[in-house]
DNA sequence: TGCTCTTTTAC
DNA sequence: TAAAAGAGC
């Protein structure tokens, strides 16, 4: 069988026919390009991977055969199983006529090793894999200290950062060009299944998506400083989800601010530069990962604090994960995570707080459970955050910094709007009681506090005590 | 992007 | 008397 020559474009978390260096430069090459996608559920078991992100990830990518469609771009959808059976699925294109391959590179060890052995698959057959560089908006290693180090702290990372943005700029590339109409001879795989459905609160239509992001470029990222701590207002840019599976760059995301928000994003403290810093944190945490290549097995950055001995008591963390602790806060943001897949920035702070300070659970317990259900999970910056919330990661929350999840509450939610959204219960709870409404009325079944903050608190100190420079006391003795 | 206890300051 | 400021965790 003859086969006609065409370049391989593999999509992973860059499911997006705009600003997809990849798909773009494929396409300007000259060959015919086919696009593939495999589903591997067995491998994002391994990973945690939420179930609503899984069906997610399988909804975009069937709008996206469509988007590509459209462009003569073929999008080959195949169900596979594991990482492992790639490279074997890459020869048998290979031999139906693949010349090329193109894609993104990811940060994380399995993917990494995946890719390389893929790679290897077309360095064999003596064809080339062209790699960019496109997760983070600058490349891991590419934002260093004068003295060529990697920033451990987000300050002077994010001013390095800014500096580099002010005279490099951002590139976004266009939609590829039509492709001509041709037919090819593909192999016979397995073709992607359908999800369960379970996202379909997320629309997966690209230009849809992108006319969200403009429109809060345009109309809320001005506010963005000032509402988005409030978990009851709709003050976040809500592309998240979109931003994990790459449906949108953060490269399009800045190039947009920038045109919308004209200088501010370059005010200090403005509503865009919020913002703005919020997306230079995400590729912070991908420097940071790419840098310790122990955190991808949840190493703690900061290794003295892998000497604690958490107690990690089961039923204290079973209440957690059910929204079921007494801290109404706490219990209204475990029921967002887990009936929507997603949860507000600030409560993702609170609870992981205290899951680790109040519960006193190893932290890599709440990043699981968080990878478990969020439909925007990603490594680097879940493993970040809650690192940072442990105060064992980089330029971490000092562990004497603990949240009161009552004050939290009263400073973040002060008329408990969210609260009582979530929690119907305590729909008659008056104001002044909803941060913390015990002894409860007698009219309502909410559970108990599962611990006392300020005993739970002290007892965090000790255990930081435990490896923080014991030595120190010795000495003034 | 802390909390809490204590001391100081303003009225 | 209470708000503001300071210190230590």
């Amino acid at each position: 069988m003859i086969n006609t020559a065409f370049s391989l474009v593999w999509l992973r978390n860059d499911l997006r026919v705009y600003d997809n260096q990849a798909l773009f430069e494929a396409c300007q090459a000259g060959l015919p390009v086919v696009a593939l996608f495999v589903a591997t559920p067995d491998s994002w078991q391994q990973h945690v991977m939420a179930p609503m992100k899984q069906d997610f990830i399988r909804r975009r990518v069937q709008q996206l055969q469509t988007e590509l469609a459209a462009l003569n771009i073929p999008l080959l959808a195949i169900e596979g199983s594991n990482y492992s059976a790639i490279p074997e699925l890459m020869q048998r294109l290979i031999d139906t006529g693949a010349e090329a391959l193109y894609g993104h590179t990811e940060y994380e060890l399995r993917e990494r090793v995946r890719d390389d052995k893929v790679s290897a698959t077309f360095a064999n057959a003596g064809k080339p894999s062209f790699w960019f560089d496109r997760k983070a908006v600058m490349p891991p290693g590419s934002i260093l200290s004068k003295t060529g180090g990697i920033y451990q702290i987000f300050t002077p990372f994010k001013k390095t950062w800014l500096a580099r943005l002010r005279e490099a700029g951002i590139r976004c590339f266009s939609k590829p060009k039509m492709m001509p109409d041709i037919k090819l001879q593909l192999p016979e795989l397995p073709l992607m299944k359908q999800g369960d459905g379970s996202s379909s609160a997320y629309v997966v239509d690209e230009l849809h998506i992108l006319e969200q992001m403009r429109q809060f470029c345009r109309d809320k990222a001005a506010y963005y400083q000032t509402e988005r701590d409030f978990p009851a207002l709709d003050g976040t840019s809500s592309l998240s989800a979109y931003l994990a599976i790459g449906v949108v760059s953060a490269q399009q995301c800045i190039s947009r601010l920038q045109l919308e928000a004209a200088n501010d994003w370059d005010r200090e403290k403005s509503g865009a530069a919020v913002w703005l810093s919020e997306l230079v944190w995400r590729d912070f945490y991908h420097h940071i990962l790419m840098a310790f290549p122990e955190l991808i097995k949840h190493k703690a950055f900061q290794k003295d604090t892998d000497g604690i001995v958490w107690p990690n008591n089961l039923a204290l963390f079973q209440a957690w994960c059910e929204g079921q602790t007494g801290y109404p806060i706490v219990d209204a943001a475990m029921r967002q995570l887990n009936q929507t897949g997603w949860m507000h920035n600030r409560l993702r702070m609170i609870v992981a707080s205290f899951l680790v300070k109040d519960l006193h659970i190893d932290w890599r317990w709440g990043e699981q459970y968080f990878m478990s259900k969020l439909i925007d999970g990603d490594f680097a910056a879940n493993n970040g955050g809650w690192q940072w919330a442990a105060s064992t990661g980089t330029d971490a929350a000092p562990y004497f910094r603990i949240f009161n999840p009552v004050t939290q509450s009263e400073r973040f939610d002060p008329d408990g709007v969210f609260i009582k959204r979530m929690l119907p219960e305590l729909a008659d709870v008056p104001k002044k009681q909803i941060h913390w409404p015990h002894p409860l009325p007698m009219w309502s079944d909410y559970v108990k506090p599962v611990v006392d903050h300020s005993k739970a608190r002290l007892k965090t100190l000790e255990l930081f005590h435990t490896v923080k420079k014991p030595q120190d006391v010795l000495d003034h003795e």
